[in-house]
DNA sequence: GGGATTTATTGTAAAGTATCCTAACGCAAG
DNA sequence: CTTGCGTTAGGATACTTTACAATAAATCCC
């Protein structure tokens, strides 16, 4: 409930209302000392304080003079910071990506390598081209980086800073990954789910913004979700909420569930096994993923056929989770959760014939830096907790740890 | 994150002060202001400045004199009250059960009395005899009361004040139930889900007390869990979180579900059409569950396959709703999820089969009145809250509803 | 229509209140 | 005599209310 260790005195006060006041600062944009006063419920004498303490430490700019509406003249505040970069970094099965934003979540710089191999070696030296990349573009060096999110797939282990259970890059397990990155790279990563990232960025830039309890369902060459749960990144007791690979739809004993999981590989074979039935199709094997939506969207009756199963497929999920944690809505993420338009109908019909309570159904509409655009909030978050700490006291410091958890 | 609308002023400090001693002095028994200061990191001056504030309001009782201990003659402090009464009611498809406690959690009085027809009319004719019954022998009246729970099986909404999906009581389907309480019995009730109260039980006083996050798999005439996630109930965006009996295990078309759910009738009918198969049996139709269970103690053939195939049931809903949310442990409840000592090892068995991170797995120790013990739960931190509220400002009463989500 | 006046609203200063802490002191038990 | 509790006093921090000066728009008035 209360957070258990730190210390409530009156300088607790002010670094409420300093949260308070950027984050009302981020959301409605640009304001005046007197308009923030308002919308935080403070005085006009505090919220002009409290601005002046931000402005010192760099959270936020003013803008001295003003005209327009009526009154003395006003100085507006905006935040925005110039202190220093957030450095993202998407590991994925086939390319990686980086990107360099600042402070208030703008992005400056963006670049994608693609993965050739999928060593750890590659991994490593992959990362490397990209973020030298993305902070020469920048204009920010490393001794600017404020915080520096890796987004992987597999299940992180806070703790041990390392991948406890890799997906598509099986040379990640068991890496001590936060060592070895802050060893190459000169400052201490976050390393946190992929999905989960992608999560995030649905929460603060998607299809999640007003909703409070939200899953992304990730549908690729693995499956995936990410789960919000009261506008918090819920990842399990061990990390591995999300990791819904593992249910058993198919029974006990089958633990491979190539007949309930929708990934691409699965429906390639999918494919091959029904393809007699359809003797009109134009499609041949060997069966590519993006070559039966493809098909699926000029009516080919094989593909239809295939991506009918793969919608039902991904209906059993949705319905999964929201019977376990009801959640508002489920938002479709991956090479394959993107495919929404030959998809979306059917699975909502599915999902609506399974459950009584059936989510919101949509499509990500974030494109493929998701996951960096994730790790950008989360980094954003973590460097405006690393810049309070920094003048301040006990309880912030305990409260920083608690709050990245957001 | 923080909440929204609340103002941050200096007396909001010492109410979070004055809810954090009282939370130590529940937690961690009596004590000196001393020895509270330390727990809380407060200076003493403080410590006894709180601590006479909530003798004053009557959540706390000061003992005067005390000898033992080195030092000056100290005043212990007691979380005890006598403010007024919590008044919780059970409401299952056989009995109705009531209890009326102290602000403190301690039952007064317990009483259960048989559900003879699942219609509404005998349901609130039971309610009423049972809470004469619990009031009177507890010896506080109506006016004494300041929280009314009442558990119901099905999903509660608690916008609308009733219960939106009738489980064993069909009759209690879209009644307006906390209107209808509250003209029946003269105060307004809150209406909690009856296995979400569980696992408010088991958070406060059985396996889930030092767990964060944990669900509470109820298996008895029906199927239901209950989740604590972060130390919170979660009851879903609908209130359905912990429906799963509509995970479809077996399929998008099977909706009836009884080749995977473990409730009763489906035990009954499993063990009819596998019996064939174990001529020595001594089990004879027409097949009970708890002859069953008994039986499988026994070591008869049929009970044990049959057993064996309850086990399995349930270790599926254990992987899936772990494999969502990644629980640290999953407490076993209900009339089959009690019957622990047959169970547990092949579940956990078939469990870690299935799932890379198999949580702890464990049966309830809470034994009839779970229900009413996470309803006295609740009720004491609604109490609490209108004590608070009562004598405080803006922030304690939008505080208020806020909390009593937790 | 143009200039003066009113109105609205901002920013800041001063005073008051609430909270917490540290320091110091008295007191009692071992 | 030492230890540790409770209390009082003084000082620091933070928030509010009240009051006032500054200024731009709106209004009024001739």
């Amino acid at each position: 409930m209360s957070d258990s260790t730190a210390q409530v005195v009156p300088s607790y006060l002010r670094e409420l209302n300093e949260r308070r006041v950027l984050e009302i600062l981020r959301e409605q944009g640009p304001a005046h000392a007197a308009h923030i006063a308002r919308l935080a419920s403070l005085s006009r004498p505090t919220s002009a304080q409290v601005l002046r303490a931000l402005v010192d430490v760099g959270l936020v700019e003013e803008q001295i003079p003003m005209s327009g509406d009526p009154g003395r003249a006003k100085s507006m505040f905006y935040a925005v910071s110039t202190l220093g970069a957030v450095l993202s970094v998407d590991i994925g099965a086939r390319f990686i990506r980086a990107s360099v934003g600042d402070v208030n979540g703008t992005q400056l710089a963006t670049a994608s390598h693609a993965l050739t191999e999928t060593t750890l070696a590659s991994v490593i030296k992959t990362m490397h081209s990209v973020v030298d990349e993305v902070l020469a573009e920048s204009k920010y060096t490393s001794k600017d980086i404020l915080s520096f999110v890796v987004g992987s797939p597999g299940v992180v282990d806070r703790e041990a800073g390392q991948i406890a259970i890799a997906g598509t890059i099986s040379e990640l397990e068991g890496v001590k990954l936060t060592e070895l990155l802050e060893k190459e790279f000169g400052f201490k990563p976050v390393i946190e789910n992929d999905v989960n990232l992608v999560a995030i960025a649905e929460q603060n830039f998607g299809a999640g913004k007003n909703v409070d309890t939200f899953a992304v369902l990730s549908v690729g060459s693995g499956i995936g979700a990410g789960l919000i749960i009261n506008g918090q990144i819920h990842r399990g007791h061990r990390g591995a909420a999300g990791e819904i690979f593992y249910i058993p739809l198919t029974g006990a004993d089958d633990i491979r569930h190539n007949t309930s999981d929708p990934s691409s590989g699965n429906i390639e074979t999918f494919a091959a096994s029904v393809a007699k039935n359809y003797p009109d199709s134009k499609l041949v094997s060997p069966y590519k993923t993006i070559e039966i939506f493809q098909a699926a969207r000029d009516k080919d009756s094989l593909a239809l056929a295939v991506v009918a199963n793969v919608a039902m497929r991904i209906a059993l999920y949705i319905s999964t989770i929201t019977s376990v944690i009801d959640v508002e809505s489920v938002v479709l993420s991956g090479g394959i959760g993107r495919q929404s338009d030959v998809l979306l109908e059917e699975i909502r019909a599915v999902t609506a014939n399974i459950v009584p309570y059936a989510p919101n159904i949509e499509v990500t509409q974030l494109g493929d830096n998701a996951v960096l655009l994730g790790a950008s909030a989360l980094g954003t978050k973590i460097a405006q907790n690393t810049v309070f700490a920094r003048r301040s006291n006990a309880y912030s410091a305990a409260r920083e740890t608690a709050d990245i958890a957001l």
